[in-house]
Order: C-alpha cells, then structure tokens, then sequence
DNA sequence: CCGGATCCGATCCGATACTG
DNA sequence: CAGTATCGGATCGGATCCGG
C-alpha cells in the first residue's frame, strides 16, 4: 500500500518524540565536542577549554553542568589550591562516544561532497545565500 | 605524562572543527526526524508533516531546503494537479541515517536512566530547574 | 583555577496569513 | 498539495565583570 511508508514513519518518528528531546540536549552545538574530548579519559576544565578551542567559558560551564545533570558526565572537586576539576565519562556516556565516533567519521568522510552540493545549489538558486 | 590525554583531545577536536560546522547542519532540531522518516523511501511533503507531529510548516520547509542543500535529500516535483512532491536520501544520507539508528537506540535505552540523573539533579541543586 | 551573574545582540522557531 | 512571507516571542551565545 502506498500509506505504509508513511504509516511506518509516522510510528518510528512518534515513538522517538521523548527521543529527540534527549538528543537534543546531547546534540547541542558543544556537546560532541565535549564528549569526544573527555573519551580518552578524565579532563579538567582549562583543558576543555584549551582543546575545543572556539568554546566561550559561559558555553563550556553550561554544556559541561547539562551534561552532568544528564548523567554522561561525573564532576570531581580536589578541595587543593588552586582547585581542580576533573570531568569523567560515565558509562552512558561512552556508549555514546561510540555514535560519535561513527557520526564524526562519516562528516570526515563526506564533508567534501556536502560543501560541493552546498555550491552547486547556491549557484543554481541565485548565488547569494548564507550558511 | 599528564598531558598526553590533553593532547589527544586538542588534536581530534581541531580536527573535528569543520566536522562541527557539517554536524550542526545535520543534528538541527529536526533533521533526524526527517531522515529516520525518509529512510524507507521516497516521502512526501504532507507525509512528513503529519509523520513529525510537532514539526511547524515553515520548519519542515527549512529543514528540507537544508538537508536538500548539503546534498542529503533529493527533492522531485511531479508537474501534476495537485502538485506531488517527493523526498529521497541520497546515498551519503543513509549512510548518515545508520548512525543516526545507533543514536536513536542509545536513547531509548537510556533516556530512562537520564530522566532518573535529573531528578537526582535538580533535587540536590535547588529543586526548581528548567529542562 | 573554576566558575557564577548580567547585559545584549543574533538566531531560532511557532503562529498566522497568503499563493500557484 | 506544497509551499512563501512576515511578525514576535523565546532561546542561544558571546562579552564582560565579579568571586571563592
């Protein structure tokens, strides 16, 4: 039938509605960055900062307290002067990085084809438009 | 060294900094809908529009004229009356819509673990946070 | 070193109305 | 059916200043 598609979207796509508000909150402009970040093993904050390089502190300390409120990341205090803040991967968030990792290595693979397509379409739909 | 991990993050995330631009694009609020929706084949405008339940006229346009734009989706116009538009994933896009399963999955496995981290949140943290 | 608080411009996005 | 156009609120995000 010719509905089924559309039946069978429909489904997927409703049954993901508290979903995509989860990835939402993972998919934020920082948080992949984040998570890449701090996969290899506990991070601390001017490390963060240093490493994504383009992150406003304000963003770095929202993104990092999202994420600990959803569980990805654990926060460790070292009561020492000058504090240290260390940021760890939870297992969730692992899990996750794995996603990413696959996610960042197809944007590698075809980001040439998407800037390519991007030109051709902005040629043929009057050259001026923005990114 | 103490480093090393330091290191390893500025090197994937600077690499990654275009990745990050192409991945915006992609992991816009509604982009994955509209791809897990069109994943099974061609789809039409209203389809969409009824299969998201939630997704405004003008942001399933946008989004369209997006992902159409990075070369994600193919749009073809059937010259009929009514007007018949259709949808399809390029090959890069299902390519994109794997991962996109990997990351659908892992939401749902455990976004009741995320709900449980923020209560736990927010109750430590002055009960009243916004989402 | 690791943040919080505030101001403010940029952008996103929904509601609504109109069109071929 | 498949859009386009405009408005206005909400949110995002950078800059700056302050504090433990």
């Amino acid at each position: 039938m010719s509905h089924s598609s559309a039946r069978l979207a429909t489904q997927v796509v409703e049954e993901g509605c508290p979903i995509v508000e989860v990835l939402d909150h993972v998919a934020g402009k920082w948080s992949i960055g984040i998570i890449v970040a701090a996969a290899q093993g506990p991070i601390r904050f001017t490390e963060l900062e240093r490493a994504i390089e383009g992150i406003s502190r304000r963003m770095l300390t929202l993104t990092l307290r999202r994420l600990e409120r959803d569980g990805l990341l654990v926060r460790t205090v070292y009561p020492t002067v000058p504090p240290k803040v260390e940021y760890t991967l939870t297992d969730m968030a692992r899990e996750l990085h794995e996603s990413f990792a696959a996610l960042v290595s197809w944007a590698e693979r075809h980001r040439g084809a998407i800037a390519t397509s991007r030109a051709a379409y902005d040629q043929e739909h009057g050259g001026a438009q923005a990114s």
